[in-house]
DNA sequence: TTTTGTATGTCGGCCAGCGGACAGAATAAG
DNA sequence: CTTATTCTGTCCGCTGGCCGACATACAAAA
């Protein structure tokens, strides 16, 4: 019943192509990639890995969700992206030694392939376009967190939780009507830590945006009520 | 005389490495490279491209210092790194598809080699050991701007100041007696653009830290005083 | 030399938003 | 069902730092 919108997830956007790697390899590949690795099961809220630990693995997600977050001084935590189906992640502290220096929790019970450095770098060697496919996902993230430093020098709360829910909802948006569902639940705390803002704050947005009409909160999920018009909001020129 | 402390830049860290890919390429590689390359000239200010253009060019820099940053509205800037002999750019776009997001300027008058991606992409389908190369430095570079974010959110003007300030010198400080000079000379504005602040906030607290004598400005070389204090007050725990 | 442009230093008004506090709502656990 | 926990809504005092303004210093051009 709460599931409704989020199980006929058809995004109407192609938006996921771009990180989504399981499903650009080729099958071949994915079957050598499940074959050197291990599928690992976690539930919610367990952690995969922590930063500061030394695994050396790869993850690609299979199904659920998952946090990828920089624990900060103080309980505070930054949140740098989640991962859905088909991701990749873990990538970057393998690639560049020294420790993960961030955390990963299952957001919900998810199942992972995880698989060794030294594997993983093995099958690289022997598949160059699937390196070239990491590339781009790589790139892939590093537009996204330049956008994200930049929204944080340039734009107020508001914009920046408004830019949230519009790019949101190109990934996991799902049209109803004229309006648009957000099928992934986020609590004001988690929208806070990837703004970067307080968790008051994001309360008192929310409220704002709702009073002024562009978007309903029905029991904890966002509907968009008037998508061009956040869309300019968010995006002057 | 005014090059002094640069001339010798014999850095005492070894960061260099972890960026600095025409150095990690086997000869024979770059040699490949700039065959398929060219090399091209710019002098000091001169962009060598802007957000929104469609060129398709990889770029290795091989003499001077190129600011890789993002015009925001309002004629804005944000620094978000700058490259330095060996470093590669521009690579993230042409990966990725769609047009470039940031600009690239010479600071310095700069020399490249240029690649069109239909040919690195080549290079990188027969060549899978540069291809790794590659995604370390993606890697690399996403690193660091996980580290901009979280500092962006949870330190106070001084701190992130404080930490460029360190972080730069582990590249590019040079030792003098028992302080560090840094070989490279940043406006306050600059300083600005790359912690996301504003130049007079940047001049007070470059004031303050000269105040408490953790370091001094002569003739806009910043000079650190004490290292081990200034990494202290940084990172504190 | 004067002129023009760019970088630095300093002041102060103003306000977005942080952080603490607490109550109510919703959900989970026992 | 009752209890415990987590999430949401709201109020408010305090302040970091943005922004405008202006003076001075330094550098390049004329």
């Amino acid at each position: 019943m709460e599931k409704t919108y989020a199980e006929n997830t058809q995004s109407f956007s192609n938006a996921d192509t771009q990180t989504d790697i399981l499903a650009r390899l080729s099958a071949q590949d994915v079957d050598y990639l499940r074959s050197i690795g291990q599928i690992q099961q976690f539930a919610k809220n367990d952690l995969i890995f922590h930063a500061g630990a030394l695994s050396k693995h790869v993850y690609f997600l299979r199904h659920g969700r998952v946090k990828i977050y920089h624990p900060a001084n103080g309980g505070k935590e930054v949140i740098l992206w989640f991962c859905f189906p088909g991701d990749m992640f873990g990538m970057a502290e393998v690639a560049q030694g020294g420790g993960r220096l961030v955390n990963a929790v299952a957001c919900e019970s998810s199942e992972v392939l995880s698989i060794t450095q030294a594997q993983f770098e093995g099958f690289l060697r022997t598949h160059p376009a699937a390196g070239l496919l990491v590339i781009q996902v790589l790139s892939n993230r590093l537009r996204t967190l330049g956008d994200v430093i930049v929204n944080l020098v340039n734009d107020d709360a508001q914009t920046r939780i408004l830019k949230l829910i519009l790019l949101l909802s190109t990934r996991h948006g799902v049209r109803v009507e004229q309006n648009i569902y957000l099928s992934i639940d986020l609590t004001h705390q988690e929208i806070a830590d990837m703004v970067g803002t307080t968790r008051q704050t994001v309360t008192g947005v929310l409220g704002q945006l709702q009073r002024r009409g562009l978007m309903r909160l029905e029991n904890r999920r966002i509907l968009i009520e008037n998508p061009e018009l956040l869309e300019k909001i968010a995006n002057p020129i």
